[in-house]
DNA sequence: GCGACAG
DNA sequence: ATCTTGTCGC
């Protein structure tokens, strides 16, 4: 899918302060409601690391959205690694991840109508988690899903799959919690960037079929953290 | 000052 | 994230 003309949505030798000052700046442009066009194609998106963590392996994948409901059929995987250029630091992931993931996206021949995250969106200490950085970068609505919690706070889940309950912090609901399988651990979801919490939420509930994670993510994952070379595709 | 802390 | 063996489920 083609990237934007280059804007300051990311810098890529910042310090930790000089980072969080950006996602402050960035964070106000995140849409919150639903701006998103007929879903043809969703796209899931994840990284993975090879050599120790010094190479950064990002993986991209496109599914073409059935209404009858998964399995979806993959259309599209796309590969692509570069050098690792910052360690992880809690609350700045999307600067250490989103570089290569945008050159995964940039080698998609398809523009999805969605994408799907490996990570927070808007539940992030600031609202600008790497679903919502990487949404904002390539102006396409985007969904995170998280398999940990990052911050605020939450009931506790029902046990059974579909039970949901709100992720909030600082009086505010940043994100859901959902049992995607019936006594397993729940993800986080939150919405990225143009899409709504309700949205969000039931996106992930449809792309979910005999896993813990949505389609999406799910097929991105096995591709970025697979032990041997995959090359391309 | 002491924890918590996506991937 | 990654390092790891066997094991349980579809």
């Amino acid at each position: 899918m083609p990237l934007l003309p280059p804007q300051p949505l990311h810098d890529w030798h910042l310090t930790p302060g000089e980072a969080v000052a950006l996602q402050k700046r960035l964070a106000p442009r995140v849409e919150r409601s639903d701006r998103i066009a007929p879903v043809r194609h969703i796209a899931g998106v994840d990284i993975g690391f090879e050599d120790s963590g010094a190479t950064t392996r990002a993986a991209a994948v496109v599914l073409k959205w059935r209404e009858a409901g998964p399995p979806f059929e993959v259309i599209e995987q796309v590969v692509y690694r570069e050098p690792t250029r910052m360690p992880y630091i809690p609350g700045l992931l999307s600067f250490r991840e989103t570089p290569a993931a945008l050159g995964a996206c940039a080698r998609l021949e398809t523009t999805p109508e969605l994408v799907m995250v490996d990570g927070q969106g808007l539940a992030h200490p600031r609202r600008l988690g790497v679903a919502s950085h990487l949404g904002l970068w390539l102006d396409v609505p985007t969904v995170g899903v998280a398999k940990s919690r990052l911050c605020g706070r939450h009931a506790e889940v029902g046990e059974t799959r579909g039970d949901s309950v709100w992720l909030e912090d600082k009086g505010e609901r940043i994100g859901t919690v959902l049992r995607s399988r019936t006594r397993v651990k729940p993800l986080y979801v939150s919405p990225g960037h143009r899409i709504s919490q309700a949205a969000a939420l039931e996106w992930v509930k449809r792309c979910l079929y005999r896993t813990k994670l949505p389609e999406p993510t799910r097929q991105a994952d096995r591709l970025a953290s697979r032990r041997d070379g995959p090359g391309r595709r």
